[in-house]
DNA sequence: GACTGGCACTCGCGTCAGGTGAGTGCCAAT
DNA sequence: ATTGGCACTCACCTGACGCGAGTGCCAGTC
């Protein structure tokens, strides 16, 4: 009973800071939520929660602000996921389904999330680790030199440009492109090593220095490229609270112009399904202690491929984003799956 | 005389205020520039100047400013390209040849261009249009859809998936495609339109229902898709002024996340050599007002193929910039040219 | 006629004092 | 356990004030 009073009043709290942005006393909590006891009693609690550490005080003669405690509390047991509106559903289905290729896809996925969530946005290009592979060729680009285009089943394009010690003629070529394609083609890209071990020895004498040129490039395109890009959208929106805040935005714009970065925060979720909410200081990046991130993975079928999410202050509606994170997630990979 | 002196005053206002950015009165510039006359007159010359536009003072009691009139005085008549130092060359040398593909060659150089003028820096990804066909492929990747790979000798690589009405087998695409070839291999895209019409006729009847198709997706990749992409970085840079100046970075931020905007800004330069310099109001988008924005053209050989610059607040270090911009284009036209 | 020294004037800016009010903590009463 | 009352604390706003950088103008000088 007290103990629910208590959590009730601390919903309030995050509630009434992120709509209104300021400092909530135990007056104004008692007026706008029907709370049935006296701000004094209030005043208690307040006390009370502060000593726990979900809320504290910017000035001794201030109201309570959450902390990234307060926070955690509230998105673990005080709040819901809020499902989107059917009209903002239908908009994610109209805008995502007119995409017309990956790149496409993952472009209007970023907007679309920042857009809605009227945050930062973050989406991982499908992971090709993750992938199989579904095309590789070779075309040669000048007599010693041959372009190599791997197409893994999500859509992604990889192209490398291979240099040969000497002259290398169209028919090896295809030769080496039909070897190729029967050793790799529809193997998951995390197999390829094993897969492809022996393939040089199994080709003719003669090809064999291009095939282990070959092989060499395809196994780095493979696994060095775990260098997986991630793109962001709605930088904008950080200045929105640039001027109010003391959420110095610079630090923010430098750390999410780093793709390592980047990576960290989307790579770090959980693996639990549904959606990963880090607060504050919870986040391993450092310029990013007073921004939450919220992610979720998305896949095509049953298999997690990549994450998406976005970022923003702490003070920010969490069950709203928390919906709208998911519900992309989800659309983006129905997409996937469609492909 | 008078005037020469006049143009001085001018020159090292903007410069005090560049190097400050503050509000430079009589008195401190002939402190800091030896002009060998005194404050009054100074003054003067600098009412004249005011009148003519060149400056203008915030309030009454302060020093003056330079107007956009007066920046784009100064670079045009006042000011050079200053050349970067030879360990900027060596960095920007070394750190361009370490690219592995254009992606990366692309990326680098944006991270370059924002680096080393503190600002933030575009680049436009070599345009298709202006490019030449390298090789089409096709791949089949079920019964009725087939992906259209296109390679520019620029090393650009497009996608496109082809839903086909009828179950197409093998055999037909590796006729399509070497047909394909033929007919614009080599080809500039410009001149696609002109070298695939009758493309379709030409093909055995069985075949043109997908010879249609294919050159539907083919010609629309080529055009539509002028819509070149154009990649950004040093966003962080914008906040660095961001407190101290009423250049809201909101609008800004905003105007460079619309792709069609960056478009506009770098493709709008004016066809002259070397680096084109658009100053304040005189940008055509919204929300850049108060930011100047330099470009420069690069290129495969003579001929232009993409633009890159940097956006910065109107007080910018003109020469210094001008130089890094147009270094930073040689650089990579050189690299593509090795390509 | 161009330049200069002098002088009165303007006005943004930083400082300080005082008043206001929201909010708190504590305590005695229910 | 809850509540009303009360003294206390500060952040914040406001207006007054002085400072000083900077200007425009004018009369004098080369």
């Amino acid at each position: 009973m007290l103990e629910d009073r208590r959590l009730a009043v601390l919903r309030a709290i995050v509630e009434d800071y992120v709509s209104t942005h300021e400092p909530v006393g135990s007056k104004a909590l008692v007026e706008r939520h029907s709370l049935g006891v006296s701000p004094a009693t209030i005043r208690n609690d307040m006390a009370a929660l502060e000593d726990e550490g979900y809320i504290a005080q910017p000035h001794t003669s201030a109201g309570r602000v959450p902390t990234d405690l307060g926070y955690r509390l509230f998105v673990d047991r005080l709040s819901g996921v809020k499902p989107l509106s059917p009209a903002e559903r239908r908009a994610i289905h109209e805008f995502l389904d007119s995409a017309v290729d990956l790149d496409d896809v993952m472009i209007r996925t970023v907007r679309l999330l920042a857009q809605i969530t009227r945050q930062v946005a973050l989406v991982q290009y499908p992971s090709l680790t993750e992938s199989t592979v579904r095309h590789i060729e070779l075309i040669s680009l000048s007599p010693t030199r041959v372009m190599m285009v791997l197409i893994a089943n999500t859509g992604r394009v990889e192209q490398r440009v291979i240099e040969c010690s000497g002259p290398v003629d169209e028919s090896a070529l295809a030769d080496l492109r039909a070897r190729l394609l029967t050793a790799v083609m529809g193997h998951p890209s995390t197999q390829v090593d094993d897969t492809i071990a022996g393939f040089t020895e199994s080709c003719p004498t003669e090809l064999r220095p291009l095939a282990s040129a070959i092989v060499a490039t395809l196994l780095e395109a493979m696994t060095e490229r775990i260098d997986e890009r991630v793109i962001l959208g709605g930088t904008a929106h950080l200045a929105r609270y640039g001027e109010a805040f003391p959420l110095a935005i610079q630090p923010v714009l430098e750390a999410l112009e780093e793709q390592v970065v980047l990576l960290r925060l989307l790579g770090e979720a959980t693996m639990s399904t549904g959606v990963t909410v880090r607060i504050g200081h919870e986040n391993p990046v450092e310029g990013l202690e007073s921004t939450s991130v919220i992610t979720a993975r998305y896949g095509r079928g049953n298999k997690t491929v990549a994450s998406l999410g976005v970022v923003g202050p702490t003070h920010m509606d969490y069950p709203g984003t928390m919906g709208a994170v998911h519900a992309v997630a989800q659309y983006v990979s129905r997409i996937l799956d469609e492909q």
